[in-house]
DNA sequence: CTTATTGCAAATGGTTTGCAATTTT
DNA sequence: AAAATTGCAAACCATTTGCAATAAG
């Protein structure tokens, strides 16, 4: 059982437990997006798709989305970014570069994000909201943008 | 000298620095985002600027935008939102709600701000980013939407 | 067989833009 | 006067959707 397989029936699970079906096009989708390691934009996603049209790309996403395989990233930028959802890999956040918009995924001392959480929890209950998420996103320009 | 008075002096100056005018309708935008004390989106904005066409609306946000007056913030909602730069109030970051689309500012610890700004800085330089900001988004059901 | 998915083309809708008239400096 | 701004309508374009055909369970 490879660490691939072991996705796929991640992602199997999470689409039955919505009801819906583990096609080839998912598949797919999914793989380009492990592979990528990166958030990806449409444009990016659809030379790796071949053969797939457009909608049935963003259909994809969306289904995938809706079953927690796959998370929706909208920075300033025209197009979303698409990558595996934290429930797939590991919990991360992102630097952004302002000029061209390309994304890497970061990871903060285990410390630092468990205060951030205790002080995000603290200050949305003083506000009556319910958290179950949170990012951190950090803008600025890449090496290949300076 | 009042505070509001102050505050269309510092919009005047970052206009000013970017060669742009300091017109009714950029004060009138600046003015309805100053009293809402919270993000808005363009539908919130337009019924508080009788008279003000929805395209001036936006070609003045994004005016106040590049001059630093005004920050965009691109939840995942199908509306931007907009509120004063963190240049002309405090740093701050967002609570976020799934369904309605909400968001509320809230403060955090100056100590905890301050360690997550070193661990960013220090992840960033590693990917050869030059980091000049970031955001924190906590992501929840308000009040309201539970 | 029943229902989700696909592919194509067409529609949607938030946001941007061209242009002539109008302010601001 | 020179240049930015405005208002109107029209264009843009990333994303969504209707529908008939297809494939998955």
């Amino acid at each position: 059982m490879t660490d691939r397989d072991d996705l796929h029936d991640e992602v199997l699970l999470r689409l039955e437990a919505k009801g819906r079906r583990f096609t080839s096009n998912h598949r797919l989708v999914i793989d380009v997006l492990a592979d990528a390691g990166r958030p990806l934009t449409i444009p990016e996603i659809l030379p790796r798709t071949p053969h797939v049209p457009q909608s049935s790309v963003y259909r994809t996403l969306t289904v995938l989305e809706e079953a927690g395989a796959v998370s929706r990233l909208t920075m300033g930028s025209n197009h979303a970014h698409f990558e595996l959802s934290e429930q797939l890999g590991h919990h991360h956040h992102h630097l952004v570069c302002r000029a061209c918009g390309s994304i890497v995924d970061i990871d903060l001392d285990p410390e630092i994000e468990q205060a951030v959480e205790a002080e995000l929890s603290r200050s949305a209950l003083a506000h009556g909201l319910r958290i179950d998420e949170h990012s951190i996103d950090a803008f600025g320009y890449c090496a290949h943008c300076s």
